[in-house]
DNA sequence: CTTTCTGTTAGAAA
DNA sequence: ATTTCTAACAGAAA
């Protein structure tokens, strides 16, 4: 689920909460998700903390001040940070988890009654970190597709050779833009979500993007004017920092760290608006599937 | 009950 | 070489 905006809010959310803490203890529920041996994640952590949070794309980047590993996490579809400063965990973001949501406070009360009955734990917290200060980070996961990895520096400028521009660096520039889609043979769409050409889109903001700059996603990237091409760069950096002004858009999982929601997602101008009235023209949204995605567009407005 | 769908992406297949 | 499809998983929705 996270893209861009959505990871872009959890580092900034963290990196007000965890850097400089003294990370006293590591506790790995499920090794599964670690691309390292767990001790040797514990042992690199344990003693140390964080010094600053980077990204690239989706892909987060946290910085021991050892100077000499980084933690990389990728919350693929279902992966949540969360951050909480006293308690038990499961006892704590839980609630607030529910309470962020539909029906609020009532139905965190409920989730506190039925964990007291069936002594229920939070499910799928795969790491957990304890801070000095008794204050807790809980990696969390229900499909498992996110991972945790520890890199050296070295290792970490490999992993970003495998990363496009992002939107977000300075090297984000038209040039670069437009080399992405230079004789290239396939769509916009596939194009904005290849995060080897662009790092960070994903597929409700690729949809967005195609609709703000009134092109159909599964136009050809070849044969773009110069003006088009110009209108896409322009319309992805707008989107993306939209949709960061609103903390990223919650479709159904995302959370920030300390389990509220995003705000973008009254924003969308197509993403799961399908058979409703476009908002710049007579149209209607359509839903097509397209490179095995969900594809929203609006017939009448975007050529 | 079963089937289908989901915001990602590495690796396979085309 | 480049582009598209599929599998990994869990759970909500149909």
């Amino acid at each position: 689920m996270p893209e861009l905006p959505e990871v872009e809010t959890v580092r900034q959310d963290l990196s007000e909460q965890i850097l400089g803490k003294l990370i006293a203890k590591v506790t790995i529920h499920q090794a599964g998700i670690l691309k390292n041996p767990a001790t040797t994640l514990r042992r690199a952590l344990e003693g140390r903390s964080f010094e600053k949070i980077e990204r690239i794309g989706k892909l987060l980047q946290l910085f021991l001040d050892d100077r000499q590993h980084i933690l990389l996490a990728h919350l693929k579809m279902t992966g949540q940070f969360l951050y909480q400063k006293s308690g038990k965990i499961e006892a704590g973001i839980y609630p607030l988890l529910y309470a962020s949501q539909a029906g609020g406070e009532k139905a965190a009360g409920q989730f506190r009654e039925h964990q007291a009955e069936r002594g229920l734990e939070m499910q799928h917290i795969h790491a957990l970190f304890e801070f000095q200060d008794g204050s807790k980070l809980a990696f969390r996961d229900a499909r498992k597709f996110g991972y945790l990895q520890l890199v050296k520096t070295a290792e970490l400028k490999k992993v970003e050779e495998r990363y496009g521009i992002d939107p977000l660096r300075n090297n984000y520039t038209l040039e670069l833009f437009e080399k992405a889609f230079l004789r290239r043979q396939k769509s916009i769409k596939s194009i904005l979500m290849d995060q080897q050409l662009i790092a960070g889109i994903g597929n409700i903001y690729a949809d967005e993007i195609c609709h703000q700059t009134g092109l159909k996603p599964k136009k050809s990237a070849a044969n773009l004017t110069k003006k088009q091409l110009e209108q896409l760069y322009f319309s992805s950096i707008d989107i993306l920092n939209h949709a960061l002004r609103h903390k990223g858009t919650t479709l159904k999982d995302f959370t920030r760290p300390d389990g509220s929601k995003g705000e973008n997602h009254f924003q969308l101008q197509v993403y799961g608006r399908e058979g409703e009235k476009c908002h710049r023209c007579a149209g209607t949204i359509k839903k097509i599937v397209y490179l095995g995605r969900g594809t929203h567009y609006c017939d009448h407005c975007q050529k």
